[in-house]
DNA sequence: TTACAATTGATAATCATTACTAAAAGGGGT
DNA sequence: ACCCCTTTTAGTAATGATTATCAATTGTAA
């Protein structure tokens, strides 16, 4: 379970983490192709998926789109814009909710949750173009 | 916003109900054919999207894998299996989250929340294979 | 330095879903 | 029943996101 840090996964997780968002892969692609611009976007989903497997960065896998990562680890929840995607942290009280106490009459074991808040973000409704997303729930 | 009940839009929606299940657009297919033996799964997309749009049936997005459909639009909260990936209803105390509560500091007008647990489901805790996803946080 | 395992870039393949299109099917109104 | 017009369908191509493959390269350890 070692892995090498090589220095395109040095320069993915450091620009994840410098970027201060919630960037797709194909987001963190274009970015770090511009301080290494040979590297392949195969590289970058392979680095993706090891770093979050190792626990490293955090994978999300929100709305039905493409993933985003997490350089933040920590339990936390997010809200994602119905518009234009965007997916930021939100401050929720995690301790509202215990896995112990919900009714698992299916017979689960419950190994975590997450609270997904959705809405429309500050820049999308005072720049307000159509709904372009059909949600429901 | 008016759509005729065709007799594909029918059964689909007839299959779902009855399955009682959270079933993937290629499981109501197969269903579906032994009914209707000539439909096209594009068909059968197309009937849920509009289905889900029209708010008969509810969309799920889960776990970053095919979409589900549920014939229960009433607001309530799932879980699904990190190994065999079904996902069942959980019965989750909504009032617990109080979306107006909580700190949208980045400007979001909050429309929405969904609570989605995970865990081993109770077939697979029986017959357990090697846990087969990836997955954190 | 050689030798082996891990990693890379490039690209093909896969999976889920959506788009396209010509043909077929529902309705009215007559 | 017939014509017209719109919706829907089946079949298939296209798309978007991601994963798999593989020969070439790199890093590390003996």
């Amino acid at each position: 379970m070692h892995m090498r840090m090589t220095s395109q996964r040095e320069i993915i997780l450091k620009e994840l983490q410098d970027s201060c968002q919630h960037l797709t892969a194909d987001e963190l692609y274009e970015r770090v192709k511009k301080i290494m611009p040979r590297i392949s976007l195969a590289t970058v989903y392979r680095n993706l998926e090891m770093l979050s497997e190792a626990g490293i960065i955090g994978k999300l896998e929100i709305s039905g789109r493409q993933k985003r990562f997490d350089s933040d680890v920590h339990p936390h929840d997010h809200i994602y814009c119905l518009q234009c995607h965007r997916v930021d942290n939100i401050e929720f009280d995690r301790t509202l909710v215990n896995p112990a106490a919900v009714a698992s009459d299916k017979g689960y074991r419950i190994t975590g949750y997450r609270v997904e808040f959705k809405g429309i973000c500050a820049n999308c409704r005072t720049n307000p173009h159509q709904i372009e997303d059909g949600e429901n729930q």
